[in-house]
Parts: C-alpha cells; sequence; structure tokens
DNA sequence: TTGTACGCGTTATCAA
DNA sequence: TTGATAACGCGTACAA
C-alpha cells in the first residue's frame, strides 16, 4: 500500500485543463472567476476530497495561524483551566493551540519557547516558571515579531502586554471577614519569597493588616517552597508559636490543603480552633468536609480566555500593516474575588 | 518599525560569497563541506542569529514535527494528566503538541480533527467524546496517512492502535475486599448507557459479584447522565429501596462526590453505613475527610505517556519506508489498580 | 569540496 | 474572465 499523496490544486487543474490560479482563485470565490468554472472546481475538489495544504500556506503567507501556549504544568487545575478558556477562544477564532509545560524548570521553558519560535506561531502565551529570572528568551521574540501576552505569572517589567489578577480585594474582602469573625491574630503562609506573586500577596496581607488597624507580627508570616514537606514546615512553624494565630491566609489550595492536615494532627478543628482562607486553584471544595473558611477566587478561564483575546487582538491589528506598533501594551487586571465556602 | 523579515540561508550564502547549497550543508554538518567553510557558515549564522524556518522544512519534506492531542475536555484532572504524559513524551523526541478539545461535542470534534488533518499533523492521540459513535471522519485521517492512536476513551473496532484500561482487575479486587469487610449488598452507579466505558464497568462488576457468588440484582444497578443533577438523582434511588445497599460503586471519582454528599444528608456516615469505591480521576482524595475507601486507579499519565510512545514508534517506523503498513495494530491495555485510602 | 538547478503547493502579479 | 510565471526557504540530485 502506497502512501498517496493528497490532491493539490494542480492535480484540479489538470483534470480539468484550466490552470493553477484559475483554480486557486475558484477555491476561494473570487469575483474574477466566472460562476461556471467556480462551480466545477468546487465541485472536482469535492470529488477527490481536496483540502488546502496549510504547510504550503503557512509557508507562502508566513503565517501559521496557531498560538503557542506555555505554561508551568499542565496538569494543575489552575492552569488545565485556564488552557481549556483559551483553546475554546482560538477555535472560535480558527486558530490552532501549540502547547507545552515548563515545568518550572527554566531550561525546559526555554527549549519549548525555541522550538515554537522555529514553528513560527503566530503569537504565544505564557506563564512564566517560577524560577525563570531571566527574560531574555522572551525578547527574542518580539525581535522576531511574534507576540506575548503574559498570563497569571508575568515578568516584572512594563513593556509587555498581560492578564493578571489583583489578589489585593480578595484578600482585604478575607480579612474583613476574619476580623469580623474576632480572628485578629491572622498568619500568613507565603510561597518562595523570590516569586512575584509571594511578593504581591505580602503585600496585600500587611495592607489588610493595615486598614484593620492590625500591627503586623512577624512572626506570623512564614513561606514555604510549596512542596508537601515545605507546607507542613512552614504550618509546623506556626503551630509552634507561642501565641498561636488563629487564621491563616495561604498561598493556594494545596498549601491550605497540606496545612489544614497538620492542624488535624494537632487535634485542631479546622475552622473552630482555626480558620483557614486560600488562594484559590481547586474548583472541589464544595465536596471536602474540611475546607476553608473561603477562597480568593483568581479566574483562570476568563484570565486564558482575556489574554487569548488580547492575543488576538494584536495578531489582528499587525494584519492591518498600516498600524503597526501603534498600540500602548494592553495590561488587563481582574479583581479576585471572595468565596465563601459555607 | 518595519518587520523584519528573520534571516535565511541565502543570506548567509551571499554575506560568505557562497552557494546556498554550502550554506545548508554545513550547517547540517554535512561530511563533504571543508571544515573551514563550515566553522565560517556557523559563525554567521550565530551571528545573524539564524533559525531555519520550520515551516519550509515542514513544507518540503512532508512533515510537521507536530502531533495533534484531541481530548473531551482539557479541564478535567483526568484530562490534563495525561496530556502532561504525552507532553513530557513528545518533547523529549522534539516534536510539538497541536491540542484541542472536543467538549464533547462531536461537530466540535470533527471540525477540531479538520483543523488537525490541514495543518499536516504527523499523527494524533485521541480520546473520543462521548456522543460520538460514528467514526468516518477518523477514518478519514487514515486515508492521508496520519496515523492515529486512540486513548482511554476508544471506538468499538479491532482496526485501531490504542491505550486503554481494563477496569476489570482493578474493580474484582474492590469486591473482594467490600466481600471481606462484609458487604454483599453493592450497588453500581454506572454512567450514561451508551458509552462503551459504562458497558465495561457494568460487565465487570457482573464478573465480580459472580466470582464472589454473589446473585445480581438489578434494582442495585442504576445510572446517571453524570450531571450532579443526574448522580443525585441515582443515589437517592437507591436510598430509596427498602433493602438499602451498604457498599456502592460509582462510574467516577465525581460520581462518588456526589453520592456521598447525598448521603450524608441522609444522615448516613461514610465507611461505616455505607462504603463506596469509585473510579479514579481525582488526585486529592489523601486530603479529604470523606472519601471512598477505595479507588480504582486508571493511570491517565502512564496510559498518555504509553500513546504516545506507541505513536511515536510508528512515526518512526513509516518514516523507513521499507515496512509500510507491516506491523500489527498496537493495543497496550493496562490493569486498573485498587488504591484504598486508609 | 562546492555550485547549479529544481521542486514542494500556494498565492500574487502581470499579461492576455 | 483566464493563464503564465515568479516567489516563499529549504534540501538535494546532479554536475563541475
Amino acid at each position: 500500500m502506497k502512501r498517496e499523496k493528497p490532491p493539490t490544486i494542480k492535480e484540479i487543474a489538470k483534470k480539468l485543463k484550466i490552470s493553477t490560479s484559475t483554480v486557486s482563485r475558484a477555491l476561494h470565490n473570487h469575483p474574477s472567476i466566472g460562476y461556471i468554472t467556480t462551480l466545477r472546481v468546487h465541485k472536482m475538489a469535492e470529488e477527490l476530497n481536496y483540502q488546502p495544504n496549510q504547510t504550503a500556506i503557512s509557508f507562502k503567507q508566513r503565517k501559521t495561524y496557531t498560538i503557542g501556549v506555555l505554561l508551568p504544568n499542565l496538569s494543575e487545575a489552575f492552569f488545565s483551566t485556564a488552557i481549556s478558556g483559551i483553546e475554546e477562544f482560538a477555535e472560535q477564532q480558527k486558530y490552532n493551540v501549540l502547547m507545552g509545560q515548563s515545568l518550572d524548570d527554566p531550561e525546559r521553558e526555554k527549549r519549548v519557547l525555541e522550538t515554537m519560535k522555529t514553528h513560527r506561531v503566530d503569537g504565544m502565551i505564557v506563564s512564566i516558571s517560577k524560577n525563570t529570572d531571566n527574560y531574555d528568551h522572551f525578547d527574542q521574540l518580539k525581535k522576531v515579531n511574534i507576540p506575548i501576552v503574559f498570563f497569571d505569572r508575568i515578568p516584572e517589567k512594563n513593556d509587555i502586554h498581560y492578564t493578571a489578577c489583583n489578589l489585593e480585594l480578595g484578600l482585604i474582602n478575607a480579612m474583613v471577614m476574619l476580623v469580623k469573625r474576632g480572628h485578629t491574630k491572622i498568619a500568613l503562609i507565603n510561597g518562595p519569597e523570590k516569586l512575584l506573586a509571594s511578593n504581591q500577596r505580602l503585600e496585600a496581607y500587611k495592607k489588610g493588616l493595615d486598614e484593620n488597624n492590625i500591627e503586623v507580627d512577624k512572626r506570623f508570616i512564614v513561606s514555604s517552597d510549596l512542596s508537601k514537606e515545605g507546607n507542613q514546615k512552614a504550618m509546623k512553624k506556626l503551630l509552634a508559636l507561642k501565641s498561636r494565630p488563629t487564621a491563616v491566609i495561604t498561598f493556594n489550595d494545596y498549601l491550605a490543603l497540606d496545612a489544614m492536615a497538620v492542624a488535624k494532627e494537632n487535634q485542631l478543628v479546622i475552622n473552630e480552633d482555626i480558620s483557614f482562607v486560600s488562594f484559590a486553584n481547586l474548583p472541589i471544595w464544595a465536596y471536602m468536609d474540611s475546607r476553608p473558611l473561603a477562597s480568593i477566587e483568581q479566574f483562570p478561564f476568563k484570565q486564558g480566555e482575556k489574554a487569548a483575546e488580547i492575543l488576538f487582538s494584536i495578531l489582528k491589528e499587525s494584519s492591518n500593516e498600516e498600524s503597526i506598533e501603534l498600540s500602548e501594551y494592553q495590561q488587563v487586571i481582574f479583581d479576585s474575588e471572595l468565596v465563601t465556602h459555607g
């Protein structure tokens, strides 16, 4: 069984004894082609099961109708939700999605970016790995005119497009709720200090305390590398304090899970002896018995969708060759929302 | 700011006053090219920041070094875990992953498949939507020589490559465990009847009962459309029986969550008044208080990885033009494993 | 060891 | 309304 090549416009042309250019135009319903010819071409195309060779088109048009999405980890709920939103948007625009994960390894991130670049994706959506501190490889893409929209985990730069989530509002609402319930000893288990996301949480935390006229107690601020062991260690550190916190805000849901487990081991009753609030990345608290009082929702789906929207607006604009590089950087910040788990 | 075209071998050739073929060969370290020339070419390529235009190569070689992955839903843990495994394997092979989701809509499935076909992916990994009952569009791909490896949700045909998971072993082990604990009234909340996966579960369930010398009681077999309401309704139906089951096996973890919630509403204590076993798709039981006694693990990551492995073995083989279509269909079935949640 | 010439499938320009 | 031809970037058979 020989591998037969898919039909081309050339074949259609030959069978119909017309030129390839006529076929091409007929297939695109070009007005200059006669009605009958157009009809005959379409019929023959149907008959031969013709499909345009996208690789040839991409090559010629310098456009692949493909966007690249590079995320730290596809199996994390937060990111897989986001990618679902991105895919939906892209599908509507008849674009394809090329996917890669960095696994939080900067080297892998660079490699994946490289292959996406050589594959000539039209644009990219990127959430940077938590260990990335050098953004040169991203600038490289800019040079070859591949726009990037950063998503959620963004570099600390101004000359970029991005979507992100402002954690402040949600966190401050959380604190107001905690204070209303009588909590004053509110701790924070944060992520790695070098992470931008950690900084944001810390700042918001301090601001929240301030707005509620609570002094910052440094012992209540601990951090974890986000490994299970790190999480447990951080929580244990808090529980070892003479004056224990009565409420704990955690960097994310996974951390909350680990911290709550440690609390339970210490015979503490969740949401009685000690309350939790976490930054959301799990969708299933509603089913769980021990759960945080509330989560601070960051809307991965909406964020992903928006990132895609921004990217496509850039792509469209740059194909109207007139106005290149005219628009400013698009930076959309969603407000986090407090979701209580009654 | 003009969009400058990326450098090509032509440019390198011109600057070095040699021919493009020499450049091409030098870049591939062809032995026939002199050492010095090779060196000069590499240096110039470096200098100009040359990168081969993959779209041109794909076009010429009729090979895109891209595989397509089409899954029902990227935001479901089971599938996002799988895709993580697939991506890892593909990355090792320097392949790209084009991703799409059907959202269980056969029309969307068809559309996505179509665009992947026109984009000339080298091969595909597909988990079919639960509403798909016509496989013509998959056969189309076969015709144009794009191999497909089906994954987990596979069509009922023999002439395909696939990886899947045999649920029987895990389920029978589950039943043995249940019987050992004194259960004889074991119910099954199954998925939609037309789903292959439901059939498999039902067959395994019957076999499991048989091996334990328990009669099949039809009232103990109910099914759900897998919506939250459907799940609750199914569980309520079981609880409404005069002679209630003492153990319930559920189609998947989500169903177990809903069913357990209903049980709790009825003042039943999980794993005392009524026990659960589910087919696994959630990774976080360890953290939950109410959880099934055990889950039947289906290894999405391993399955995904294996599917990728099979696909690449096919791709490699078909590039050794000698032996086309020689090999048989590769069909790998993993055994499910019972994982207890002590 | 290197260069010339061609073709992959499509679209665009120019000519008829 | 249609056709001939060039071009996109690369690899390669053939020639030198």
